[in-house]
DNA sequence: TATCTAGTTTAAAATCATTCTAAAGAGCCT
DNA sequence: AGGCTCTTTAGAATGATTTTAAACTAGATA
């Protein structure tokens, strides 16, 4: 197969990770065309190491995590906090937040249409805010 | 010294573990009157440790982690998703929201009168919301 | 008050996500 | 090609939390 025949070609990554000051290695461009192709998602190390597999390449476990940690300094990738078990990662790097589904785990985006911020609090003196995380925790009706 | 000279009497603790479905034992009523006493604090385990040490006693480790997690689903402390490195507990259960720096790992209460959330987004269909965490992660100015 | 039993506590081992290490490998500039 | 630095690697280490199996206790009952 050509580079033609894909639809993101490899060159893209390349010159995204280039971008953010990122030295293209094999295993970055290839976890940077996993997860930094505009769709949006939520991943774990562990996750994202079973797509490497299954995509039949192979990255050690160590890089995977450093990769992980690098994209989302670099801001092209967020990190969602929503327990203490281990974490997630979503390619959505745009102001949203997130209904969180305790029983089985599942993370869902807030439509972002639907407002929730009127009006932030001052951050404290000396300070300003970074970013705002909201986490909606729902269960079913019938619990 | 006499049940009369303390501020809080046990009794009020025994009775509030009653209440909530937990057996007074000796640790959980120890751990009780050093959280619930009603000052509004966060806590690891780590640090309840310390503090339950400081004050002569010893429990171990195991039950302080069960102790706080059942507090925790006895709706007496709420648990703080900051990161992912350790739990954070809140004895302050009301509704209320969050400054967290990571510089200092410190994390501060917004005051509530400081409205945020002027409109939540309705819970997926079949379900509710149960709670709603916001943290405003801020960092000092100059950087 | 002595006894019983389910619920608790304990110290220590086990778990598990994540980070660290030291050595081998790979970009990339000249 | 040579060389220098940044990366990757497998495996060991870390550290918070959970689990284990045995010893203990709150509270009910006789």
């Amino acid at each position: 197969m050509t580079q033609k025949d894909r639809i993101t070609p490899t060159a893209h990554f390349v010159e995204k990770l280039r971008l953010a000051g990122l030295r293209p290695t094999r295993q970055r461009v290839a976890i940077a065309a996993l997860l930094l192709d505009g769709r949006h998602r939520h991943v774990t190390a562990d996750s994202l190491t079973e797509e490497i597999t299954n995509a039949g390449l192979h990255v050690s476990g160590g890089t995977v995590y450093n990769t992980l940690n690098q994209f989302t300094e670099a801001g092209l990738l967020r990190r969602v906090m929503v327990h203490n078990d281990y974490s997630l990662f979503d390619t959505n790097t745009d102001h949203h937040h997130h209904f969180y589904e305790a029983e089985n785990d599942q993370l869902v985006d807030i439509p972002h249409d639907d407002v929730i911020l009127a009006q932030l609090p001052a951050a404290p003196d000396g300070h300003e805010i970074k970013a705002v995380d909201v986490v909606i925790h729902i269960q079913s009706k019938n619990s």
